[in-house]
DNA sequence: TGTACATCAGTGAACGCGCGTTCACTGATGTAC
DNA sequence: TGTACATCAGTGAACGCGCGTTCACTGATGTAC
């Protein structure tokens, strides 16, 4: 063989963290094939010995970015997190200026909700991270509802603070968004 | 002169409300100039005596947007509007059917953060929104921190409901966001 | 009253460009005999 | 040991398409003389 045995399945990791990247950056729309293979010192030709098409590669891409979110996640804290903890890491600086590291629903739902033919890949991040809301709260039928409205909350502010032009706007909305979330939580 | 003397500028008009609604339904990317006029039974070439670029557009069909939104509802309503009701109306099921007629942050603030060069436009459309919010809340600095909250969890809300695929979630997600901030206005 | 000209909203062909996708191919390696 | 062939990850030209933008033009009307 020309490659190591494995050199293909990590041309295909490769791919999908460059695509995971970039989609949640850029957009989908806005992420084309031909320059993401480039960056990898790749040619566009080859894109299709590894995913089916783009749409296939959105899919693939995004799984992969919730999955690498949950290691990190893990790694760096206890197996569950506290809401408030959880709170505090979704609205910090650092993941409002790296989308690209990030949560993909505030950079890609609403692209996804408006494509043609939605994947059920947005319900799934959805569900989990309305899971890992509740885990970290005290039970009750209450914390499920909260957790609704905070998982809102949260993608909320996300998605205003980064369309917001003036930084200290931006800043504002995720400061005051998590002061006031975390009121919820003590509350309950 | 072969039209009636505010023929073009009731074209014009008419551009900025097709673009206004398609901007919001399919996003600013997939909103291509030719059908646009084109649906409008007008010829692409056209476009650029009414408007410096797609840029221009964009920018001038989100103000349009916006003016409208608040006729509407003061139309509909009294001039002030309590915040409880602003949110009923913001989750319904109707704005949430609509994006092509509702509140352009949750289907377009994504993408214009994620654009180049963003405009102020979006500063504005928030500021409006929080403006309104407070407006109808009991006066005092928590409605100010109060509303900030309330406009991430109404945005979050719709970007996340719109983007599900199964419906039940997205139903789910307005009622239990609805219900919840609402609970907070009473509270306060 | 009739002719020549100016106006100007809209026309439609053309531009260069990047997109997603296809496909015949290359060339380094392993295998068969 | 040396030659012929199979494998297969990646190459790069080419496809049709729609994009934003430009521009010479049309043709109905109003105005000037």
């Amino acid at each position: 063989m020309r490659y190591a045995e494995d050199h293909k399945s990590q041309t295909h990791q490769r791919i999908l963290n460059e695509a995971a990247a970039r989609f949640r950056r850029d957009g989908i729309g806005a992420t084309g094939l031909q320059p993401l293979m480039k960056a990898l010192g790749l040619t566009h030709g080859g894109f299709y010995a590894h995913f089916k098409s783009k749409d296939d590669l959105v899919e693939k891409s995004l799984r992969r970015a919730v999955d690498q979110l949950d290691e990190a996640r893990a790694a760096r804290l206890s197996e569950t997190v506290s809401a408030a903890t959880f709170i505090d890491m979704y609205l910090a600086t650092e993941h409002f200026k790296e989308p690209e590291k990030g949560c993909p629903l505030p950079t890609m739902s609403s692209e996804l909700g408006q494509r043609g033919q939605p994947s059920e890949i947005t319900d799934e991040l959805i569900n989990r991270m309305l899971y890992t809301l509740q885990a970290g709260m005290s039970a009750g039928q209450e914390a499920s509802d909260k957790s609704v409205m905070i998982m809102s909350g949260l993608v909320g502010a996300m998605v205003l603070a980064r369309g917001a032009k003036d930084p200290q706007l931006a800043e504002r909305i995720l400061q005051t968004t998590r002061d006031q979330l975390k009121q919820q939580i003590a509350e309950a």
